[in-house]
DNA sequence: CCAGTTTTGTTATGTTATAACAAAAAAAGA
DNA sequence: TCTTTTTTTGTTATAACATAACAAAACTGG
C-alpha cells in the first residue's frame, strides 16, 4: 500500500502517490463510517476527496466552488454541514489561523491535532506527537484547567522552503 | 503594585484590583512604547483600555461598538489596524479559534502565547510555559521545520466551570 | 408502502476582515 | 517657523468566512 500523505512525522512528500493517498483516505473513511453506523453520502464523499485533492488547507468557499463545477452551484451551509461531518468523524481538520481544512492523515483515531504551517509554500504537516499532547495537559492540570482539545498550530517554514530562503 | 491578572500561571482571578490591573497593563505598554519609539496614540491607548476592560477574548466589532460610544462611530479598519499595531508590539494576542483578542499578561517579551479556553465561562488564562515551545520547536525540528511562532489553543474547563459542570 | 428520521437544497443574513484612497496629525529637516 | 515627509486616522466599499431557518428529498425501519 502506497504512503498515505501527511503523515505523523514530515511535510507532504512532494513524491508521494497522490492518486492513492487520496483513494486511501476515502477507502478508510468509508469504513470507519460502516463501523460506526453513520452515513458516508456521496456529498460527503466528494467534499473529502476535494479536500485531499488540495493536499493543502482548503477553505470552504474553495470546496465549494469545486463542487459547483458542471453541477448547479452549491450553497454555503451545503459545504459547511458537510464538513462538520467531517470534523467530527475525524476525517478532516480545521486549521483555525487560516480558516481552512485539511484531510487527517491518521482518522479513527480521535486527537487534536499538531499543525506545522509552512509560511513558504503554505502547505501543513500534520505532526501528532503524543508527549507534546500530554505535557500541555499536564501543565494546564497544574494550574487547575482540565483540556479536552489541545490544539497546536505553528508557523514557520519546512525544509524546502527554509532552503530556498537561505539561498 | 497589584497583581495584574491573566497571569502566567492561572485564570484570571476574580478578586484581583482590576482598575489597577488596566492602569499597569496601559502604563507597561506605554513605557515600551517610548522605549521602541513608536507611538502610542490615544486611540491605541484607548483600544488597548477597552480590550483590558473586558478581561475577556474580545472581537473586533465589539471593540468598535465601544468606540463609537458617544463620538461619530468608527469603522472597522480603524479598529483592525489598531489591532495589528497592538499585536506586533505584544501587547494584545488574538486567540485565533475564538477570531477574538486579549490583553497579554506579559508584554515585553515576545512570545505567541499559550491559550486556556474555557468552554464554560468563556474566559481564558494565558500559559507561557517555556517547556511547551521548547518542545514543540524540538519535535518540529526534528522532521526539518523550523518553528518561528508556535501558538498553543487548548480548549477545556477550568477549576471553577469544572466544579459546576461536576455539581 | 408508510411514518419517522436524516440529509440536502435554498434563501436570507450575520460576522469577520481588508483594499484603496483621502484627510489630518505628527515628526524631521531647512 | 515653515515646509516637506512620514505616520496615523478616516471613509467608502467590498471581500471572505459562517450560520439560521425552513423546505424538499432521500433514506431507514417497521
Amino acid at each position: 500500500m502506497a504512503p498515505r500523505n501527511t503523515t505523523n512525522l514530515t511535510f507532504p512528500d512532494l513524491k508521494h502517490d497522490h492518486a492513492n493517498c487520496i483513494a486511501d483516505a476515502l477507502d478508510e473513511a468509508e469504513g470507519l463510517c460502516r463501523q460506526r453506523g453513520v452515513r458516508f453520502t456521496p456529498l460527503r464523499r466528494r467534499v473529502l476527496e476535494i479536500v485531499w485533492n488540495r493536499h493543502a488547507p482548503t477553505g470552504a468557499y474553495d470546496i465549494l466552488e469545486v463542487l459547483g463545477e458542471g453541477k448547479r452551484p452549491a450553497a454555503p451551509p451545503t459545504v459547511y454541514r458537510t464538513l462538520e461531518f467531517l470534523l467530527e468523524n475525524g476525517f478532516v481538520h480545521k486549521i483555525e489561523s487560516l480558516n481552512a481544512f485539511i484531510g487527517c492523515g491518521i482518522p479513527g483515531d480521535t486527537h487534536a491535532g499538531q499543525f506545522l504551517i509552512c509560511g513558504g509554500c503554505r502547505q501543513v504537516g500534520e505532526l501528532d506527537d503524543p508527549e507534546i499532547a500530554e505535557l500541555i495537559s499536564r501543565k494546564a492540570a497544574e494550574v487547575g484547567f482540565a483540556v479536552t482539545h489541545p490544539t497546536v498550530e505553528v508557523k514557520g517554514l519546512c525544509t524546502d522552503c527554509a532552503k530556498t530562503a537561505n539561498a
